[in-house]
DNA sequence: CTAATTGCAAAAGCTTTGCAGCGCA
DNA sequence: TGCGCTGCAAAGCTTTTGCAATTAG
């Protein structure tokens, strides 16, 4: 009983082989964001018969306990990756691909005053800078 | 030959009736935020006869042309507004689906910033915070 | 005239769902 | 044992594409 079958035990999922495969995969994500094909790909590269439906309900439920965040670039595949705990927001290079986190209170600050500015709160947010190199 | 022609010519694309109606229909918008769906469905309440594909392939090349801007929100299908000029950013209430722009010329400069510091200029973005009611 | 544009239908890409069987607690 | 979970296949939804016919300039 590791610390990822508590995260699944506390979330009241089962502990079962997909669920805890995919966290493993996620965790050793060489690049941090991964799209439900890319997990599927990786399972059955680690022989693991697990099918493409299962990995998106997987997602799905490990979106809403919190352990993962889904992210929606453009129109393409949607990514996820694991929460570290860490909130932050990308910079994608349109030249090179490469993405870049960061994070700034600032920007996190200004989105709450914004909101309430406006009468709401923040329950979420997605912000992408696409960028160049100077 | 009114402002919307022009425009149209500007950007190297014959006047056409699909062209000109869509254009017509996103100036009407009575809020400003249209699925291509939604656009299909107002030429047919005009009883205009336009193919859903036409309507993806004008307002494709419309943002190519900059008349328009599209925007993804989460996952559900794209929306499209015109290009007043005044870049804003999204608020989308989880609650009620009710879209509200702002505009923050600090978040702007911050943007700016924090690119800089990575060694990257802005080229584009995309911000949109999920909100509720307070 | 002729290259651009269009409508239709089919296909593509991503994601969800129905269902019968399997497995964790 | 019982309900949750799974794989498979099929369906769903948004968007794109092939093609022959039509049209703007």
């Amino acid at each position: 009983m590791n610390h990822n079958d508590q995260e699944l035990k506390k979330a009241g999922l089962k502990v079962t082989l997909p669920r805890i495969k995919i966290l493993q995969i996620l965790e050793s994500a060489p690049e941090w964001h991964m799209t439900a094909e890319d997990i599927y790909q990786a399972l059955r590269d680690a022989e693991e018969d697990v099918g493409i439906a299962t990995v998106y309900r997987v997602l799905t439920q490990f979106e809403a306990a919190g352990l993962i965040t889904r992210h929606s670039f453009d129109n393409g595949p949607a990514v996820y990756e694991l929460d570290r705990g860490d909130s932050h927001d990308h910079m994608v290079c349109t030249e090179t691909g490469r993405v870049v986190e960061f994070h700034s209170v600032e920007i996190e600050e200004l989105r709450e005053k914004v909101a309430k500015d406006n009468g709401f709160q923040v329950v979420g947010h997605n912000l992408v800078l696409y960028v160049k190199p100077l």
